[in-house]
DNA sequence: GCCAACGTTGGC
DNA sequence: GCCAACGTTGGC
């Protein structure tokens, strides 16, 4: 297995892009403390962060993409660990795939639970100003993964920024 | 709305 | 297995 993260508490660090548009920080804390699916990613690799790397306790950054300030807005803790994503299976939802079936799962999806929104989002902007964070796989060029790990190093400098 | 980057598909 | 065509993501 992979070593990402903490290896002494064994929490590690993930991130999360969604279009605010569709789901937002601010939708995520109106559930209070109700887990959500983190459903529909459809790419292999952020497919196989989930099933095979998430644990229970982990936490992650909700990140929003595809609007007009791109930015780390919150966190999630991870509470399910990766689980067929059932949206597949159903003809009818948006992210059905036929290629997926109950007998043979090709998605999968974890459980999140509100973390906290920040009070001072760390903007895409913000984070390439940064040389601590050059190293980042959200800034690496052409990055599309939805879902990915952070190591510790840039999960905590990223915290200060939010909380200054 | 544009376009670069990159994953997926399908012909060969 | 190669690679061109196509679709999607996501910043700008």
């Amino acid at each position: 297995m992979a070593l990402i993260g903490n290896s002494v508490t064994g929490v590690r660090h993930w991130l999360f892009k969604s279009e605010p548009s569709a789901f937002s920080i601010t939708d995520l804390r109106g559930r209070g403390q109700q887990t959500e699916h983190w459903d529909g990613v459809r790419n292999f690799q952020a497919r196989n962060f989930m099933r095979d790397e998430m644990r229970p306790g982990d936490l992650g950054f909700f990140y929003h993409s595809g609007c007009a300030e791109p930015a780390v807005v919150g966190t999630v803790e991870i509470v399910r660990s990766g689980y067929p994503d059932f949206t597949a299976f159903d003809p009818t939802h948006p992210h059905y795939d036929p290629k997926s079936m109950p007998q043979r799962p090709l998605w999968y999806m974890v459980d999140v639970r509100f973390g906290e929104e920040f009070r001072n989002p760390v903007t895409l902007r913000e984070l390439k100003t940064h040389p601590a964070l050059h190293g980042m796989r959200l800034l690496a060029r052409g990055n599309r993964l939805s879902v990915m790990p952070v190591n510790q190093r840039e999960w905590d400098y990223i915290l200060r920024l939010a909380h200054r």
